[in-house]
DNA sequence: CTATCATTGTGAAAGAATTCACAAAGATAT
DNA sequence: ATATCTTTGTGAATTCTTTCACAATGATAG
């Protein structure tokens, strides 16, 4: 299949979480430009972001939610539940632990890694916090989906090269640095202090919203 | 000043990490083509991003790493500290108030509020939870410079809605809707959720990093 | 059954962002 | 000094993304 580009997937996530909400208000169908509005963005571009995998509506009327809803799940491959390793047992890796987002999107946490041995031991929400060293035994028993990396930015690339080895093949990163792995895995990087740090630009130069 | 990308200013905030890492180093000219490295980009993008703000280097020679730096916290607008008003004291929000990367980088979280009757009264890394209808109060008298909203997505608009009242010109929002707003306030998403979608998309469709 | 209205799907156009490629400037070695 | 090497800054070319605009399709009202 052509490549679809991030920004693409990216609204199709937020178009998901719409059509789940006017599905749970029993709204039957939808249009391009009803999706368009609660996504901040243009009919045009729900449309074309569609057009990419299908044609899914029907002229003059729209389209129907639930349908919709289903074929967007296949799409983003969350017709299954996702197995989560998170390394890193720090304030955010603690949240993250505890976040119902997640589990409620089909992501389940089923193990957590720290390298600081006063964590190591110790339950957090029920699940054990074990030795990084065990990671490639602990993975190569229980396989799991995604890597969550809460690490410090000094371990990041070391615990990288660690899940990688293990056969995992997509990383959502939370440390501040450019992770370097094979091609064939998958890496989103979250950094807050920098979504902050486009903040103090704006707030410096003025120029509107996002 | 021309309006300059999104992505732009992004990476701009990447480069200024990798600057006082080197900094940290003692490492005292840098190229283009080294923070392109660090960074996962290319050497003419580096040079392309500087080049909107001026011409900050020497021709065979690079980049005066300290003076770079400095320069890149100037455009950034990072020479002060900001006033962060929390709103939302759930796990998320928990974790961000405990996060000390904010403070590192200039961003002190001086007032946190809340709706829930449970949590308003309780102390949070030594800053009380306030009832989040005393915001418009609390903020008149004590100006914040960003709200960070940490609420559920079906109260965020209404929050929005106030702090914007208050004055406030800048949002980071982790609530998994778009915001309307006023144009001249800036806006950031963070959505935890989605960034995991659009992992597992690339699992099933099997295409590199990005 | 006909006219009108709503809405999709999509090529073509416009607009943005990235990469290329090279002259200009300066460093370094001999 | 001179030749060679390195690296910047930037227009031009390219590639990617978004928006436009409209024919095609079907719904709906009279």
């Amino acid at each position: 299949m052509r490549k679809i580009a991030d920004s693409t997937v990216r609204r199709l996530s937020l178009y998901l979480r719409f059509l789940e909400e006017f599905e749970g208000r029993g709204v039957a169908t939808v249009s391009s430009n009803a999706l368009a509005q609660r996504g901040g963005t243009t009919s045009a571009q729900v449309r074309k972001d569609l057009s990419f995998f299908g044609s899914f509506g029907k002229r003059g009327l729209g389209y129907d939610v639930h349908e919709l809803a289903t074929t967007m799940r296949s799409i983003l491959g969350l017709g299954r539940r996702y197995r989560v390793a998170l390394v890193g047992a720090g304030k955010i890796g603690s949240a993250l632990a505890q976040y119902r987002g997640f589990k409620q999107r089909g992501f389940d946490i089923v193990a957590i890694f720290d390298a600081d041995p006063a964590k190591i031991g110790k339950s957090w929400n029920s699940l054990p916090v074990q030795d990084v060293k065990t990671l490639p035994a602990a993975l190569a028993k229980d396989p799991v989906d995604i890597a969550v990396l809460v690490t410090p930015a000094e371990s990041a690339q070391g615990v990288t090269e660690v899940v990688v080895q293990a056969g995992i093949k997509a990383i959502l990163n939370f440390a501040p640095i450019q992770l370097i792995v094979p091609e064939d895995v998958s890496v989103k990087n979250v950094n807050l202090a920098l979504e902050l740090e486009t903040l103090s630009y704006a707030l410096g130069h003025r120029n509107g919203n996002e």
